[in-house]
RNA sequence: GCGAUCUCGAGAAG
């Protein structure tokens, strides 16, 4: 079974649920147990290319076939529709859910929370963080059993941060920030990382290179993402020599480089009349092992275009297309 | 005895 899940998980991964599908028929017939690893995977799986629907049948014919989902599967059945901007199908899973007996975790809660977060539902998000954030009760109204697995944690709060970094104002995410500490979190590198976008965004680069230092000081170490959000916005803006600093510390402190570190540094260079270093690195991604994705492509098209170099711009979206990347 | 598979938060383009 494992083995099979093993699989199917590497199916989906490469959005090929389809076929991850079809190795179902096969473990029935060579009686093999499907579990619910094997359901939540495929359902994941479906979700992760949109196929909600079918996601959705899936679990419906598992169950009919005596495999029976968990919180887990609500948890990513919950999460497609979020991420669809359905708030009230997820609402809807989450009600329907609780009445099968299956209790929403915190990780659902979280979910909820990002939904409405990116709908700009802040006041709903604010209110079911209020309706987990008080003690449970248990059915006799004892006020006995607290169950703690439900409450606000510290990703809880660097989604509410985040959300308001980038959608309200700088203060309320510092001043939930403080709260956070207050009630005992510390801020993790996605915390940290997150204030750090939130403070480019407005223009406060100081603060955000001292926040970069006062990190390392606490002992979370920056990553690539970190880093990313500081090269870009610094390149940006014009000021490449603190960028291309900042860029070595990537390298001497061994940090990752991904096709998002690179995107970033090609669309900077353009953007600041670099064409020569922005085509310089596209030309090493192959021998770095990056594998350019539909943004990558993009970038470079615009960068070429607007140069006036339509030919690149055609080829390179042709490369694009021999990659089987599809252009949007 | 231990070990393989599932769900939540941060970054890039138009």
């Amino acid at each position: 079974t494992v083995t099979y899940n093993t699989v199917i998980w590497g199916f989906c991964q490469q959005g090929l649920a389809n076929q991850a599908f079809g190795l179902l028929s096969e473990m029935v017939k060579k009686c093999i147990d499907i579990d619910s690893f094997s359901c939540n995977i495929l359902l994941e799986g479906f979700c992760r290319i949109e196929l909600l629907k079918y996601a959705q049948w899936v679990k419906d014919n598992l169950e009919n076939g005596g495999v029976f989902g968990n919180v887990i599967s609500m948890n990513i059945l919950i999460h497609a529709y979020c991420k669809a901007g359905e708030m009230n199908y997820a609402l809807e899973l989450m009600e329907k859910m609780e009445k099968e007996g299956i209790f929403p975790d915190i990780i659902t809660y979280n979910t909820l929370i990002h939904g409405f977060c990116k709908t700009g539902l802040f006041i709903k998000a604010k209110d079911l963080i209020d309706k987990i954030s008080v003690s449970s009760h248990n059915e006799e109204g004892d006020a006995l059993v607290k169950i703690d697995d439900t409450k606000p944690n510290l990703i809880t709060y660097t989604t509410l941060i985040s959300a308001y970094c980038k959608r309200q104002g700088l203060e309320e995410a510092l001043s939930l920030y403080e709260e956070m500490v207050k009630n005992g979190f510390l801020p993790d590198v996605v915390t940290y990382s997150s204030i750090i976008y939130g403070l480019c965004k407005h223009g406060k680069l100081t603060e955000a290179k001292l926040l970069l230092n006062e990190m390392g000081k606490m002992g979370v170490d920056p990553n690539h993402v970190t880093y990313t959000i500081l090269v870009d916005l610094l390149l940006k803006a014009g000021n490449a020599s603190e960028a291309v600093v900042l860029h070595g510390h990537m390298i001497t402190r061994g940090i990752l480089f991904d096709t998002v570190v690179y995107t970033s540094l090609i669309d900077g260079l353009f953007k600041t009349r670099k064409s020569y270093e922005a085509e310089e690195i596209f030309g090493l991604l192959t021998k770095l092992n990056i594998v350019p994705n539909c943004f990558t492509y993009t970038v470079l098209i615009d960068g070429r275009s607007k140069l006036g170099h339509i030919s690149g711009a055609q080829s390179a979206l042709k490369e694009m297309e021999e990659r089987r990347l599809v252009p949007n």
